[in-house]
DNA sequence: ATCTTCCATCGTATATTTACGATAGAAGAT
DNA sequence: ATCTTCTATCGTAAATATACGATGGAAGAT
């Protein structure tokens, strides 16, 4: 199933410490903000940062704007929400095939 | 932060295709069922069936029954609700520090 | 007792992830 | 032109993840 593929990167993406506190500190800025505020906030080295935020780059969540010298990140509300969308539906789904199955198991 | 780290773990186990559709697997059953039932249905060896089952029991996904010779799974739908929660309380905090810091801003 | 079934675990190989320091190149400042 | 700042990328090391086959031990069947 294609949707699970990218329903996991994203997952994966995600799926670390550091990355859920990147999009914290990525959204409490009116001012998009580049990697050194970004490493200022955690006791990480810059290429950590950086790495992290290719992780969420790849998976779609962020997006870079060169602006000058330095890189601007901010994050991708649109894709955040289709992501929660999606964990909603997949969990919904399940839910519904469990209903499903079960009705199907007491009428036999 | 702690809850960061609980939540990451069960963004990480479920961030793998194989493990969403395990997941199915298992809710698609009145009766639960057992890792040869699940194996059954995907492509994989027995042994790494297994072990993706341990990565969704140690986040506390699935659960375990030993039924005979048998080891039973079934879904902790308590948990995957909670998951649910927590990502829509992360996601929804996210927006709300935006909101936040961005009337912050306009009022200086 | 013997046989079969089930399956967690071990050993192994490969790939990916996570972290760091070092560096080079781009852009702006002097 | 030179200097500084910023940061993506490279090289490296250690840890995890993913997959497989083999195996041993538990439980039920013959």
């Amino acid at each position: 199933m294609m949707q699970d593929e990218q329903l996991s990167l994203t997952l994966r993406a995600l799926g670390h410490p550091v990355r859920l506190e990147i999009l914290r500190i990525l959204m409490a800025r009116a001012d998009s903000c580049c990697c050194n505020d970004v490493t200022d906030c955690l006791s990480l080295a810059q290429s950590t940062v950086s790495q992290h935020l290719k992780v969420l780059l790849d998976a779609g969540i962020i997006e870079r704007k060169a602006q000058g010298t330095r890189n601007n990140y901010c994050v991708r509300t649109d894709r955040l929400e289709a992501f929660g969308t999606s964990v909603a539906r997949y969990l919904e789904q399940l839910g519904n095939q469990a209903i499903c199955e079960k009705s199907l198991a007491s009428a036999s």
